[in-house]
RNA sequence: CGCGGAGUAGAGAAAUGGUAUCUCGGGAGGCUCAUAACCUCCAGAAGUUGGUUCGAUUCCAACCUCCGCAACCA
């Protein structure tokens, strides 16, 4: 019996294009989507974007555009980019939208009726020259640090608040569950955090200030703050709350739901996504895998500092299958990991043109001009793998331990040198080096799915590829 | 003493109370099916100081170093 299987990213915030972060996050969930396909579970994954918020108004009037146009020319740069990158989602999540925008009523409006939502004053302190609210440990000597000569203005509102503060002993259970968080060492993090105590915080903006968000409902002064908004969307794609709401109990209630993020999202999703979860009385997220930032030369991007990795360039040169390798085998799975060009280079060139590159040249090779073949396809029995548990590094490893014990064969029974003294033995060598190659194949579909089909036809049609799977770049290109 | 991580060959990772493994890079040989590819061998590592132990890289303590987090700024 086929197993449902719900997966998401988060959803990047509409202000900018896709770095090399996003790329990460997106890639690596469409493994595990790709993954879980193959091994016959019913599948969604979600993706998207956050287009509510003060930033996005801002950026849209800079660009003479209204936040609406804005957004969906934001969201088309992206959907573009997700296709670059091969992503296989089946749905594409935009807060914009109107069934997004119904549904984070709902989920307001339920937060509301279960008693979680109350109105309250709230004061902040708000510097001009900055152009921000400041918190008071943001302030030193009671002035903003940056501009100690303005003075700060109060602001003083009434808002929306959520009693998050409620929620401290149901959050802790919920870490007692297994695999809630992945890694363990971001679980514990999250405990201390929730363990340390919860604060309630606002979750409106004055319509007048701020009008680029979702109204409240019932509340014509008020739009939700943009967290609240953005986080509805997970279950927003499947239609909870809505008068169809079959996506919903398909994929959420009745499937295992894992959600992707970075470690900069940990709170958000392990405590306050989960927290309103159970405001609302909707079942909490089983899993939520947290990756690590990339950084480039040991220290953080910056556009000052000029290290900032485009992923495009890399996309470019190298293709996509090699940007989708170099993610799940060379940056390490949740810790902080560097991306140079040099260790993108020496991976590309060592591991997929003279590896698995090469291994499906000379292994072909041989087969066509010895006139060996394999009687159809070979039944390759899919078992779980090291991607169960996310472990793309180590799945990766034992892919790749197969294609060197290949290459190793090869050198140690030498069927080419067979060949001309004992054709029978050379044709059974060869065979089973095509039968290892289809292994290898359907192992690495759902990393590299272009080269999984360029494989699939070089076996099917046993010759070896026109041109090479992976040719040769120079570095510095 | 806020809380929490982490320190393993030139680089990046892994495992482990008892010959420390893998990938890349360096050196030497071999092979010719293959994309100057492939195979073999060699050199090269556990932050420091103590403790527990027959034995510690692994457990404990202290110190040193690096890095996260410390809440409405989406």
């Amino acid at each position: 019996m086929s197993k449902n299987f719900y997966i998401t990213t988060t959803l990047p915030y509409a202000n900018g294009t896709p770095h090399v972060g996003h790329t990460m996050e997106f890639i690596r969930a469409d493994i595990i989507a790709r993954y879980k396909r193959q091994l016959g579970d019913k599948v969604l994954f979600n993706t998207g974007m956050d287009e509510h918020g003060q930033k996005i108004a801002e950026k849209a009037e800079e660009l003479g555009k209204s936040p609406q146009e804005y957004v969906d020319q934001i969201a088309n740069e992206w959907k573009d980019f997700c296709k670059r990158i091969n992503m296989s989602y089946d749905s594409f999540s935009r807060t914009t939208s109107s069934q997004h925008k119904k549904v984070a009523a709902k989920l307001w409006e339920k937060c509301l009726e279960n008693g979680y939502i109350y109105k309250k004053d709230y004061q902040s302190k708000y510097c001009v020259g900055c152009e921000l609210e400041k918190q008071d440990s943001d302030l030193q000597d009671g002035v903003c640090p940056d501009h100690p000569n303005r003075a700060l203005e109060l602001i003083d509102e009434e808002n929306y608040f959520f009693a998050f503060s409620r929620f401290q002993k149901e959050l802790l259970a919920l870490y007692e569950k297994e695999n809630h968080v992945v890694p363990e060492f971001r679980l514990n993090e999250i405990k201390g955090f929730v363990d340390a105590g919860l604060h309630d915080f606002s979750i409106s903006r004055l319509k007048e200030k701020m009008p680029w968000g979702v109204p409240v409902p019932g509340d014509d002064e008020h739009v939700m703050y943009v967290w609240f908004d953005a986080l509805a969307n997970y279950i927003s794609c499947l239609g909870w709350g809505t008068h169809d709401d079959t996506l919903f109990k398909s994929y959420w209630d009745d499937a295992t739901t894992v959600q992707f993020c970075g470690k900069d999202n940990l709170r958000q999703q392990s405590a306050i996504w989960q927290g309103m979860l159970l405001a609302a009385g909707i079942k909490t997220t089983d899993t939520i895998f947290v990756e690590g930032h990339i950084t480039s030369g040991g220290v953080k991007m910056s556009k000052s500092i000029g290290n900032v990795v485009d992923p495009s360039l890399y996309l470019d040169t190298y293709g996509t299958d090699a940007v989708r390798y170099y993610i799940a085998r060379h940056l390490h799975n949740v810790q902080d990991a560097d991306w140079t060009k040099e260790s993108f280079h020496e991976a590309y060139m060592a591991n997929l043109v003279n590896g698995i590159g090469n291994l499906t040249n000379r292994i072909l090779q041989m087969a066509s001009s010895y006139g060996v073949s394999l009687e159809g396809e070979p039944h390759i029995h899919l078992e779980q793998n090291l991607l169960e548990s996310y472990d793309f590094n180590g799945e990766m490893n034992a892919i790749f331990k197969i294609i060197g014990e290949m290459d190793q064969f090869i050198t140690d029974e030498a069927p080419f040198k067979k060949v001309k003294t004992d054709p029978d033995a050379a044709a059974e060598d060869v065979r089973y080096l095509l039968e290892k190659l289809w292994e290898v194949t359907m192992r690495i579909a759902p990393i590299m799915p272009e080269t999984y089909g360029k494989m699939r036809v070089a076996l099917e049609e046993n010759k070896k590829p026109e041109t090479p799977l992976f040719p040769r770049i120079e570095l510095g290109a």
